[in-house]
DNA sequence: CGAATTACACTTAAGTGTAATTCGGTGCCTTAAT
């Protein structure tokens, strides 16, 4: 059968969307793929088509829980039943049924950590997969490092022999991520998918300010008078609440987003938000990762972002739909020393590699120092992670490195957000490719006509305003 | 690291200067104790 027809037949498209066909067939010939597509633009299906031309199961290693149920649902709405997230949602029996069964799947969808779990891989040690798709990639480079080293550890179960096809997928596309991506996935020269990074429909705005409380105002008066739905990043959980509490005073359908709020609630501020309940999102970088909402026309940036690629990533979540959108960059001088505190605040330092060394001279557990609060939790399994791959007197190097490399990031992104030059042109540059069309109201610098924008955006506003029966249902029902 | 706030010491008692304190992101998984 044509991929077309299978196209058609099993998910009901007509056409191929941009490079979907291209990485599929790669991936059909066998080849190894690097697909940087952007959201929105049908990266899933690169997986999901081959996953019913492929006679064996497809796993997929996805990094948030939320994100494999919206998969799972996805794929189970195309009738899809052999479909799992094999993840720490299941009880012990249902795990132990899941993976009994395993090769019965078409799609196996699971986290890094699980997949590294021994009864996990004793399982897929005994099975045939037809491929291994990587999803939102970029977190190899982003979070391996020093968050997640189950991510880097994946790469060492990757480089046996005998592997199916590995496709990994992301929207982000700086050199630095594709060679981790390929390094740490031991990829053999892979066919690589690049799209084009710039959002023409996004425009770049940037405001200034001395003080960083001089925000405050600016935002609230700029939130009640142009039009949502909208994203307002902050750099702290506190900072997050304390401003999402000031827009509610100030009359606006607000919510607070940040690790520190239960799952439950997160879930249902995000389902809100995507149903039109509220207008505002106030997040810290928790938020966005797998959101589909496409008429998100505002995205703020309250302090600077830690690095450009945070920074794509996430006034990419604005006007999915292709309409006009707006991203504006709040700046002043001491986001930067903030950011740079911030990103670099959890890694441990030599001192804890001495430390960590001593307690094993000592016949101490190292966790100890867990007990001693002398490291977080994060910062230990960072840690005892490179001393197992590396010396001590590298481990010390190394860390010391990647401090080096996250202050390298938040100067590139502190360049970009205070260049005189087109930001857009600066921020495409920044991804590897050169801005070959300068849309109207392209940036800041390039000048952006906010009046209209807006007046846009508020006309659109209204036209919306009109269409929600589902509130208007409820409210004739309840009688009003 | 750094800024902002609070605590405290000092000395013709209400303000000044200095020291101490506090705060700062991202997610898997598990398991013991409620």
């Amino acid at each position: 059968m044509e991929l077309e027809q299978i196209l058609a037949k099993q998910f009901g498209y007509t056409a191929f969307r941009p490079g979907q066909k291209e990485v599929i067939e790669a991936i059909l010939e066998g080849k190894d793929v690097i697909a940087l597509l952007p959201t929105g633009m049908g990266k899933s299906l690169c997986y999901q088509l081959p996953g019913y031309i492929l006679q064996k199961p497809v796993l997929i290693v996805s990094p948030l829980l939320s994100l494999m149920q919206d998969q799972v649902e996805e794929l189970k709405r195309f009738g899809e039943k052999r479909v799992v997230a094999l993840n720490s949602f299941l009880t012990v029996s249902e795990k132990r049924y899941v993976l009994h069964f395993l090769e019965q799947f078409r799609f196996i969808f699971t986290s890094p950590e699980m997949l590294l779990q021994q009864q996990v891989q004793d399982k897929l040690s005994q099975m045939q997969l037809g491929l291994i798709v990587v999803d939102e990639a970029h977190c190899i480079s982003q979070w391996g490092f020093d968050f997640r080293p189950d991510y880097l550890r994946i790469g060492q179960w990757f480089s046996q022999a005998n592997r199916p096809p590995v496709l990994a997928l992301s929207a982000t596309a700086t050199n630095k991520v594709v060679n981790d991506i390929r390094d740490t996935l031991s990829l053999d020269s892979p066919f690589e998918f690049l799209y084009n990074v710039d959002r023409s429909n996004i425009h770049l705005g940037r405001v200034v300010f001395e003080d960083r409380e001089d925000k405050v105002h600016w935002i609230i008066q700029h939130i009640k008078e142009t039009a949502g739905p909208g994203i307002l990043y902050m750099s702290s959980r506190k900072r997050a609440e304390q401003y999402s509490e000031v827009l509610i005073q100030a009359g606006i359908r607000a919510a607070a987003y940040h690790a520190g709020i239960g799952a439950e609630d997160r879930q249902f501020i995000q389902q809100q938000f995507i149903d039109g309940e509220l207008d505002w999102i106030v997040a810290t970088n928790a938020f966005g990762m797998g959101i589909n909402k496409s008429d998100i026309r505002q995205v703020i940036h309250e302090t600077m972002p830690a690095n450009v690629e945070n920074y794509m990533q996430e006034i990419g979540r604005a006007g999915r739909d292709g309409h006009p959108a707006l991203a504006i960059l709040l700046y002043c001088d001491s986001d930067v020393e903030l950011a740079k505190f911030v990103v670099t605040g959890d890694l441990p330092t030599s001192g804890h590699v001495d430390r960590y060394q001593e307690l094993l001279n000592q016949q101490i557990q190292p966790s100890q120092m867990l007990k001693n609060g002398e490291l977080s939790e994060t910062a230990f399994r960072v840690l005892d992670y490179w001393l197992q791959q590396e010396t001590m007197e590298q481990v010390k190097v190394r860390l010391n490195h990647l401090a080096l490399e996250k202050y390298r990031a938040v100067n590139e992104m502190e360049k970009i957000s205070r260049t005189k030059d087109c930001i857009r042109k600066q921020l495409v540059g920044y991804f590897g490719q050169e801005l070959l069309k300068k849309p109207e109201n392209c940036c800041e610098n390039c000048g952006i006509n906010y009046d209209e924008i807006n007046k846009a955006r508020l006309k659109e506003e209204k036209k919306i305003e009109m269409i929600p029966w589902k509130s208007r249902l409820k409210q004739l029902l309840m009688g009003f």
